[in-house]
DNA sequence: TTTCTATTGAGAATTATTATCCTTTACACA
DNA sequence: TGTGTAAAGGATAATAATTCTCAATAGAAA
């Protein structure tokens, strides 16, 4: 069974997307990282093995992530986004308001059933995002101050 | 029973804020809008009765307001961030991906217990954020083409 | 190879938010 | 009812993230 960036890469080079080697670096830096990297973190990433890389290369290339459907942003107040590309399916994620690290919730019954909200309010529903804010253990030990989400 | 604005104006005098027309003004503003504003809605709401208040007010009282965990913010990718003021209490929201329409989702029984992930994963938890995204029912008749989240 | 056009790189432009800095004013107290 | 003082406001500059622009480059199909 193929890795996600080798499915992705097939997937993309069935819908006619070029490859290249900047294109796939970044893929590969999304895909396999699994601390929900911002655009700029995979950048510095990307520009140790290919230095002649533009950070708007990186952007373009989340912009179109996103119209395919491969990618979740986590956009919070403060910052720059943050990316998931390495797990699609469904999961809720622990936001650390101290330091903002962002944990994969594995194994969780997410929230109520689309089914039931899609009648109730005439929504049709395609993603969610569940996230729960809070301290995580390191910061709690330092006794950081938290700045509310 | 007083009001969410009037309780909210009570808190700060309490708490030692003074209360200026422009500050009163957009708090009702905030306090008294169910469809999660923007910062530069609220201000144009409150320039009518008050032509002389700065944008740059609205975003320091907001600021105030998320010290005393007295809002809630909605960050979206792009464009400004969205706020509800008016309720405090957990909730859901469903979010039109082709309008930015944000709905509260009233009776939902939100998402797993945040004492199970606490344990598991170490956290201290203080709050969380569960977002439906979809077509509300006027985008989903006028065929509006989704920008997913 | 040649051709065609998607993609890239560099930097400008845009947008939302925050910082600055001087003025105004709420309000505790005389 | 005045006064002092620090909080709050207004105007605008600064910052930060993201998007746009456009000429140059290079996948990949023929
Ligand atoms: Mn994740
Ligand atoms: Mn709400
Ligand atoms: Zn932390
Ligand atoms: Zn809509």
């Amino acid at each position: 069974m193929d890795s996600r960036f080798t499915q992705l890469i097939n997937k993309l080079r069935e819908q006619g997307h070029r490859m290249t080697p900047q294109r796939a670096a970044i893929l590969k830096a999304f895909t396999e990282n699994p601390s929900h990297p911002t655009v700029e973190q995979v950048y510095e990433q990307v520009r140790r093995e290919f230095p002649m890389t533009s950070l708007a290369t990186v952007y373009k290339t989340v912009a179109m992530l996103k119209e395919q459907g491969e990618i979740i942003e986590i956009s919070l107040g403060a910052g720059s986004s943050r990316y998931d590309a390495a797990r699609l399916e469904p999961h809720a994620h622990l936001i650390c308001t101290g330091c903002s690290r962002i944990v994969d919730v594995d194994d969780s019954q997410l929230a109520v059933a689309p089914e039931y909200l899609a009648e109730k309010y005439g929504f049709n529903l395609h993603s969610q995002r569940v996230d729960y804010y809070g301290l995580c253990p390191s910061c709690q030990a330092a006794g950081q101050s938290q700045n509310q989400p």
